[in-house]
RNA sequence: GCCGCGGUAGUAUAGCCUGGACGAGUAUGCGGGCCUGUCAAGCCCGUGACCCGGGUUCAAAUCCCGGCCGCGGCGCCA
């Protein structure tokens, strides 16, 4: 029984024997009477072990016994003074497993160690409460995404992560030997996710990992992450989009009660977006906001820097009580070839990034459906046509109007629980310095 | 890719600017001892480190040069 679970019902279960398996999280030995702490995923509970009623032998036994030692315990469940408010007043322990040197880091104050350690060490770290936390709450970020689509009429697919070019650029990628060619590790199911709109599933959904060949070194960036993709046909405009991206934040904002501990644990506040929605600022507006509220000059017809994100979450804060924001119609020359210029200013775009707390987290827009268009759009980016020859023949046979969305799955969840660092976020991060563990 | 910062016991740190009493301090872990209600248990004893190479100097953890490794900012992006 997991300990949770002995403790959800120990009203019931105290006066009866119980078995919690574990690692032991502390030892307190007093001499005669020697408390040992045991931990699984679920919590923590005190055993207790005393010489007057267990004799010398079982004493004897613990001898030797440390921190992450393996063990299970047999006990009553009694109420003590503890935190839990209960303790397993303790009749035998059998050690499953010890350690066999002393340990490269302390489970219960890893968070003390270097981030650099503490990686090194994962599988020591994720022990954990606070670490685990993080990975709990990112399962149920991936839950609540599926669950929120699929509500809404979207179909998840399933999209090949080997792939023939790069989505974009095809600077940043990586080479895989794929038999007798180079084939690439998918940036962005980007081509496919459209591809599934055009095959007639109008709306669909991804959760994948996307691998980007960028030499990033910041707290924000890493080479391999997950990905929670969408894309949906017959839109009127980008607002569509952003409606269901809003809805998506909007959903995990009133459900973050379900996840109450780890928020706790990390003193991560609520997500607070305005009754009346998300703020849509297009960033020519972004720009004058900057430079007049805070003397930050960006180029026009640039994209934001990272400063001139934080200062536009904490102006949307301040302003609108909001921790989202979305940026409209970003410049065409600095979006992809497959974004939609906007019909009466072709230098603009149907685009939008979705800032969360200063940090951008979400990218999106409608798409260009149109096979000429999509052309043009090639031919202005300086991009060679024929390597996106088969991108383009999805078009040539009915394509409706259509846009999306990617979100960065540990991006919004560093930004939930406030984590200094991406990597935190990824149980075993991939970036420029490490592929292993 | 450009720029900046750093590398001291298993872990986390002090010391470096201003070279000498640093024979490298502290916490925790680890080994041993005492202890029957701890909860960061406590107390006592022990253990263990200056990234590598070269240079300056009577003297280098400290200053200089090179290397290796790591971290971060920017660019790019989720």
């Amino acid at each position: 029984m997991f300990i949770g679970d002995v403790l959800a019902k120990a009203g019931d279960l105290e006066g009866s024997k119980v078995r919690v398996c574990g690692w032991i999280h502390r030892i307190r030995d007093l001499g005669g009477v020697k408390f040992v702490i045991v931990r699984d995923r679920t919590g923590t509970l005190q055993t207790v072990f005393k010489k007057s009623e267990l004799g010398e032998e079982v004493l004897e036994e613990l001898e030797g016994l440390r921190e992450e030692c393996v063990v299970c315990i047999d006990g009553m469940l009694r109420r003590a003074p503890t935190k839990e408010g209960f303790e397993v007043a303790a009749s035998s322990l059998t050690l499953l497993s010890r350690p066999l040197e002393p340990l490269p880091l302390e489970v219960h104050s890893s968070l003390k160690a270097g981030l650099t350690t503490r990686l090194k060490y994962r599988w020591l770290d994720a022990r954990n409460p606070l670490v685990s936390g993080i990975f709990v709450l990112k399962a149920w970020v991936a839950r609540k995404f599926r669950e929120y689509y699929s509500s809404q009429g979207f179909v998840e697919i399933f999209t090949p992560k080997i792939v023939a070019s790069g989505t974009e650029s095809g600077a940043n990628v990586f080479p895989v030997l794929y038999f007798d060619r180079v084939a690439y590790l998918a940036q962005s199911p980007q081509f496919y996710k459209q591809f599934a709109v055009i095959a007639g599933f109008e709306r669909v959904y991804e959760i994948g990992p996307v691998f980007r060949a960028e030499p990033h070194h910041t707290v924000r960036h890493l080479n391999e992450y997950h990905s929670l993709d969408i894309e949906v046909g017959f839109i009127e405009s980008y607002h569509d989009v952003m409606d269901y991206v809003e809805g998506f934040f909007r959903k995990l904002a009133e459900d973050l009660r379900e996840v109450e501990d780890v928020l706790e644990a990390h003193q991560a506040p609520r997500i607070r977006i305005p009754e009346s929605g998300a703020p849509r600022i297009p960033i020519r507006k972004a720009y004058e906001i900057l430079e007049s509220e805070y003397g930050k000059r960006i180029p026009y017809g640039e994209d934001l820097d990272p400063e001139g994100e934080k200062l536009l979450g904490s102006y949307v804060r301040e302003k609108y009580n909001s921790d989202l924001v979305f940026v409209i119609d970003y410049p065409w020359r600095v979006r992809p070839f497959y974004a939609m210029r906007k019909d009466d200013e072709p230098e603009w775009t149907y685009s939008f990034d979705l800032l969360f707390r200063g940090l951008e987290v979400v990218t999106g827009g409608q798409r260009e459906h149109r096979y000429e268009r999509l052309r043009e759009n090639l031919k202005d980016k300086g991009l060679k046509e024929e390597e996106f020859q088969y991108y383009l023949e999805f078009f040539k046979h009915g394509a409706p109007p259509h846009g999306g969305a990617g979100m960065g799955l540990e991006r919004i969840t560093m930004q939930i629980l406030g984590l200094q660092n991406i990597r935190e976020a990824r149980l075993l991060p991939r970036d420029t310095e490490r592929i292993t563990p």
